[in-house]
DNA sequence: TACACATATAAGACTTGACTTATATAAGTG
DNA sequence: CACTTATATAAGTCAAGTCTTATATGTGTA
């Protein structure tokens, strides 16, 4: 859902306050190079999904982010947040005891491939 | 990405402990009904995307979460918490405040070309 | 009413993704 | 070394997703 990088721009510009379709249309379409229609289309699924609310205003609808499905992934990532704040706290143990034994992990396990990269993979 | 419910469940599971890959391609094989190498390419992915790391165990391949991306979506959905924050509020403070008195600002990966249109002050 | 604008839907091509079975690689065991 | 266990990769199939163009629907306006 949320993997697909249209569909988090729109949101994304969607947290600057609602936005009619065509805006939307435009400015998306421009950044991706893609049609009216296929903005559309991301605009059905993400009202679908729940990640919008939309309401007409004449002729034209302005679509605006409906929290309940982030607040779902918001919710889920909960489970995680231990993880993260054990290794911060680690993180300022280490810092606090002043980090001069940088000491490296040398266990003979394989990393696996691929860097955690900088890419983007939010999603649901 | 995580929008498959086979690599959310693995994560979820993870969330509970390291695991042996095997022990992963059992559970979640079973729980989805799906093959072993399934089972492999889901990891594979999730490890490439920085999700999990692993450590090698003799034959076995132990993996564990590995929060870094994980945390890169926490933060993405910063951008958002405004809405529903604000929502609550509407809906009357009393019956939230249990819910997020926990939560934590972690660090902001927001982007900014909003449109030219008054938005609403997010990620607060 | 007629026409133009704003947006959605339809239908089909093309791409990506998630499986399958078969097999490769690497480590443990006798 | 031969065999088994543990896991990953390869190759192919099929479904799902994401586009495209064409067109429908609904609203504002002359």
């Amino acid at each position: 859902m949320l993997g697909d990088p249209v569909r988090r721009r729109i949101l994304e510009v969607l947290a600057h306050g609602e936005q009619a379709a065509g805006t939307l249309a435009d400015v998306i379409g421009t950044d991706f190079g893609i049609s009216q229609p296929a903005v559309s289309q991301h605009l059905r699924v993400l009202r679908e999904q729940g990640f919008t609310q939309v309401r007409a205003d004449g002729a034209r609808r302005l679509y605006a982010v409906a929290p309940a499905a982030l607040r779902e992934a918001d919710a889920w990532l909960d489970q995680f947040r231990g993880f993260w704040e054990q290794r911060l706290d680690a993180l300022g143990t280490e810092l606090a005891r002043g980090q001069h034994e940088r000491r490296r992990r040398v266990d003979g396990a394989a990393r696996s491939d691929g860097p955690p990269d900088g890419g983007q993979s939010v999603g649901a």
